[in-house]
This record gives structure tokens, sequence and C-alpha cells, in this order.
DNA sequence: GATAGTAACTTGCATTTTGCAAGTTAGTAG
DNA sequence: CTACTAACTTGCAAAATGCAAGTTACTATC
């Protein structure tokens, strides 16, 4: 019925909420994730396209974390084929500013950094658009 | 054989100035550092002593590691047993912008997280003064 | 209908990183 | 000499990462 959180079994590191941000988004893969997202791409395949390369199963694991986080969300855009698109949550959208820091102090810190932006405009071909399909998510289960 | 440095073998994962600082300060570890260090912190014994627990060889790996890449620097305060003491450079202390936004995102999107700033205002125990000695580390602002 | 192709994952396994405990070094205090 | 402290280092076991290959579910083309 009630769960009780005592501070015994808080798995937490502590309460400090820049510790707390870094055990959902503090390695290296994760906010490159959130980055690409909010540049517009939205399936796996864009995602794995990313210039940094991500491994595949890096990648499957960062999005279950992510959406589990609730920081992003997946809604099938089409059935006969099962296709997932993924977006990012107001949480996840939220992480804009997180990002924004990253990228002002990498440019004036790390030479020969820069803001790509790459994918916002997609180059020719048409895509389906997500979310205008009935949404029916029958999936193995998101932990 | 000269070292030519072209594309092809260039260790880094992109130009994306987000990849390039998750590179260097994207783990578990890193920024939890440079947030205590930003709240006063110096010696490696008031860094063990944080709240989160940090390893004390993954706390000396950091040290290197920042060091190395210029967001840090130590200084020995004394000689006779030597003693060091860790500060920000400017290009550490420019890390509290990214910090900042870490901190907010947290505090609205994390139950139960809070800004912790148990800064280097003891409590109880004296510690000895950095500065007291020929080799004067620089303090850096306590937030 | 057999072959090939694509998107989205999953699985296996070697390598790397983390984390806990214990040990080491260089001093001070009694 | 023994005890104690600060600042690390070392030794693994466990977990995370990364690369390649395999799987599933379709579509398209011989």
């Amino acid at each position: 019925m009630k769960a009780k959180i005592s501070k015994r079994d808080d798995p937490r590191r502590s309460a400090c909420a820049i510790a707390n941000t870094l055990d959902l988004v503090g390695d290296k893969w994760s906010l490159l994730v959130v980055r690409d997202l909010l540049h517009g791409k939205r399936t796996y395949g864009e995602l794995v396209d990313s210039p940094e390369g991500i491994p595949t199963n890096i990648l499957a694991d960062r999005l279950k974390r992510l959406e589990g986080a609730g920081i992003i969300a997946s809604a099938a855009y089409q059935e006969r084929p099962p296709r997932y698109a993924y977006t990012l949550t107001k949480k996840g959208t939220a992480l804009g500013d997180v990002l924004l820091a990253l990228v002002r102090w990498g440019k004036e810190h790390i030479p020969g950094t820069v803001t790509l932006k790459e994918t916002a405009s997609n180059h020719g071909s048409e895509r389906p658009t997500p979310g205008s399909t009935r949404a029916r998510a029958k999936r193995s289960r998101v932990n």
C-alpha cells in the first residue's frame, strides 16, 4: 500500500541535486542522445548515425533508462512493420539548459569544438510523421 | 616519420563541443569533485569526506585527469609532510555554469533533492589553513 | 516464392572502468 | 617504540562498455 522511504534503503548517493542528476544522465552517452533528440532526430537509426558512433546495445540501454526516468517517450508511428519514434518529454526538453552550458564551456575551453546542428531539417527525403497514427505500443516491458 | 594529426587518427569522438566536454567531465564523479572545490574544499581528505563517498582510487584518478585537463591545479601548502591543496583553475571555475544548470534541473525534476552547500565552514575540528606556509595557494571564490 | 534489403534491436564476449578493502609512505604525538 | 593521521597506491571482483554478429519483422525484387 504505502511505499515508505527510509534513509536506510535510499539507493541515492546523496540528496544533492547534482549527484542525482548525474546518476540519471552522468555518463558519456545519455546527454548526446538528448542532444540529438533536441536537434530533431527521432528514430533509432537516426540516433545510431550520429558522428560519435554510439554502440547499438548502449543506445538501446540508454533509451530504456531515459524512458524509465521520464526524460524521453517512445511512440509507434507505424504498425505494419513496428517502428518507434522517440521524443523528449517536458522533463527531457528542460535538459536543454544543461546542454547549453556544456556547449558554451566546451566551445570556450576546448579548441576545435563546435556547435553541431546538422539534423533539425531533413535533407531531401520525406519522413512519416510520428504521432499521426494510432499509438499502439505493444512492446516488451520497459523496466 | 613525423606525427601528423589528420582527421583519421583524431582520438575525439566528434567535433561536437558537448561530446568533448563529456569526454572530460562526463562521468559520475568529476563534476562532484568540481562542485566540492567550488564549495571551498581543498584537500584530498575533505574531498573524500563528501556525502557521496567517492572511492579513494577514483578520487586520485580524477584529480590527475582534471589536473591534466587544466581544470584544477594542485599546490603544496606545506613541505615537511607533503600536503597538497587542490584548487580550480579559471577553466574549472567556469564549469560552475554547468553545475548550476544541473542543480536547477535536478531540483525541479527529481523529488527530494537539494542544493547542498556544507562548505568549508568546518563543523567542530580545526584544520590546517593553506597558505600558512611558504607556498600559498590562492583560494577560489566560495560560490 | 526465394533472395535481398532495411529498421530496430538483442546477444556474446573481450576489454575497460568502477568500487571496496587493505597496504604504503611520510610525517607528528606520546 | 607504538599509535595515529593524511594522502595515496595496489589488488582484485564486479559492473559497464564496445565491437561484431545474430535476430525479428516486414517490404521489395527478381
